[in-house]
DNA sequence: CTGAAAGCGCTAACAT
DNA sequence: ATGTTAGCGCTTTCAG
């Protein structure tokens, strides 16, 4: 509101932000070919192109998005609405986003929804109302009629990550969370432990639900028995490691699900007084700062996180089919990207390397 | 660009997205008076205001931003530039911002400038050009010339957030750094350790550079030696502890000045083998997740990010002097939020408390 | 208290 | 290839 302040009291000669306007009477063509020029170029004369790319730097010219917005082309604007800006996951993503998006020269929007349908939607209804370009949507649950309807209703590039944005018809960035979760237990079960326990939180979302069945199908192959936990806290994850792990005897394994679990079960263990990995061996979904200066170093499920964001927002500004963006998505569909299993220590690996050996082997997640 | 589609195809009849003129219409009056209702509701009599009202629920109609953004009202859009979404601080900071301004019923443009001054200043232009509302900027260097003249050129609400915006005209919310590592320090003098070292990385930023003197400050009270180490990774910190750690003798301890120095320092003391606090006491100013979850668990110094998003969005939004916030804002000052000292047993504190011992004493700052 | 009318800066027909 | 014109949806004088 101040910058047209400005522009309205200042601008009457060549002050403050020069409009298109300002270009077209400098370079001595008419509106429209300023237009033409700065849209694609189509249609204007090389020596009218000429003196317009000079007044245009010579005014340092840069067009209105405003204007251009509420005239109905692009706004520059593309929003993003995540759960929580604050959880690595998604600012790690955001960052990412935000990377390719201003590369683009347009500008990210994010709000925090909490997990709050309300706020997702009332969200939504706001961005729309600020002419977004394109939607990058981290939902976890199964999407309502009302949210996959707005979504259709407003006809825009969106894409979903983390959870997919099922019946909107749109493409999806998911990480592999089936297999990532199955390569881990595998890997825990090729320890030999007594017993492989699952533990998560929230188990009603959607990465949860992928994970624990890769969990569950690799605990089937390998014939052992399943187990699975709902922890909250350092209380109630002490209270399920108490009900599986003997004070003496085998040591057992723990899954946890995403990396907030496995900070819930290190502090337990920790409290417990019980040791990693000689009674408890665990392996967690989700890298985190000081993983690998824990002790013992944790082994992860390392999700691609930069590569999903930067890879969605690439979506968004990618034309789909012949008349561009308009046709923009395609139809439902996933596309999802491999994590890695990084093996420290937590797990049993590396144990008699000594305390020098924080090195990680790294192993791709297909070999 | 679609919602614009879509309303142009649609909107015949009572379909998608309505316009003011459609509220104007089903409320018989005219759309000047639609609009000053919607705006303060001042000349507006009763009966119209009733029948608006009703239309407006009717309809559920939500102005368009972009057209009131053209035409000079606020656009709803409030922009904040940080250094990087992806840092804990930054990205809680955000989380708090958004809150506060999504109560607003505006929508937060982050962008991450990573420390490039000349993302900084593209970016404040892309935003200008957005007709953004206000600005909250993270900026932990002195403010260039051009940078305060493009602000001071805007007219707009500013404020500054973790580093001073000096010479903008403009409020800026800080953490105590100085006191706060005075605080530090003096603590570990109090534990009467051999030597206190400074260890930081980027000297060069304005927060270092106050928890730097808050150290000083404290070691030439105590008639201590000032020790300033500068480090990058876990290798240089190691070296800086071969430094000054002698391998037998009584402990020293570190000032770490930021959370990335402390976590390269828990690395260095691990690799090198050394025992915290018992050859190497540290204490950290920033808290991080973990902290308190480390072997020891590390004495740290809060900062109360959360509230000082909440403060910078808040003081966005308030009005300043009698024509609002065209007058914002009164000039040059700074808001000092207090950090607190968060003791847990790095620093030497807690340590015949036993493993189950978790619970640091935690000390305000000023008492 | 209210409505008609003039734009905000830009784009997109439609002429030329 | 270029200029003229008519809006996008809203706010805001300016007359009534």
């Amino acid at each position: 509101m101040f910058a047209t302040y400005l522009r309205k009291y200042v601008s009457n000669g060549l002050s403050q932000i020069p409009k298109l306007s300002d270009v077209a009477k400098l370079a001595k063509v008419g509106n429209a070919t300023v237009s033409r020029a700065l849209n694609g170029g189509k249609n204007v004369g090389s020596e009218a192109m000429e003196r317009i790319t000079a007044a245009i730097r010579e005014l340092n010219y840069q067009p209105n998005r405003v204007a251009r917005s509420l005239k109905g082309a692009s706004s520059g604007i593309i929003g993003m609405i995540v759960p929580s800006i604050s959880d690595m996951f998604f600012s790690k993503c955001a960052e990412a986003v935000e990377g390719v998006v201003r590369q683009h020269g347009a500008v990210l929007v994010v709000v925090a929804s909490h997990d709050d349908d309300g706020i997702v939607l009332g969200s939504l209804r706001q961005l729309l109302l600020h002419n977004v370009d394109g939607l990058i949507i981290a939902y976890n649950k199964t999407p309502e009629r009302e949210l996959i309807g707005a979504l259709q209703a407003a006809r825009l590039p969106v894409v979903g990550i983390d959870g997919p944005l099922t019946g909107v018809g749109c493409t999806s960035i998911l990480c592999e969370n089936f297999e990532g979760a199955r390569l881990a237990t595998d890997h825990l079960l090729a320890h030999g432990y007594s017993k492989i326990i699952s533990v998560q939180v929230k188990p009603d979302l959607y990465t949860m639900r992928e994970r624990l069945r890769g969990y569950n199908d690799a605990i089937s192959r390998g014939h052992a028995q399943s187990i699975e936990e709902v922890v909250v806290d350092r209380d109630s994850a002490a209270a399920a490691l108490l009900r599986h792990v003997p004070r003496k005897g085998p040591p057992v394994a723990v899954f946890a699900a995403n990396n907030l679990t496995a900070r819930y079960l290190y502090e337990a263990v920790h409290f417990l007084e019980l040791s990693i990995p000689h009674q408890v061996a665990v392996l967690s979904f989700d890298d985190f700062d000081l993983a690998d200066t824990l002790t013992p170093p944790m082994s992860v499920v390392q999700q691609p996180i930069e590569d999903m964001g930067r890879m969605a927002a690439k979506l968004l500004f990618q034309p789909t089919g012949a008349r561009g963006m308009q046709e923009f998505p395609a139809g439902d569909g996933s596309i999802l990207l491999s994590p890695r299993l990084v093996i420290r220590q937590s797990c049993g690996c590396n144990l008699w390397a000594g305390g020098r050996a924080r090195l990680g082997r790294v192993t791709g997640i297909n070999g």
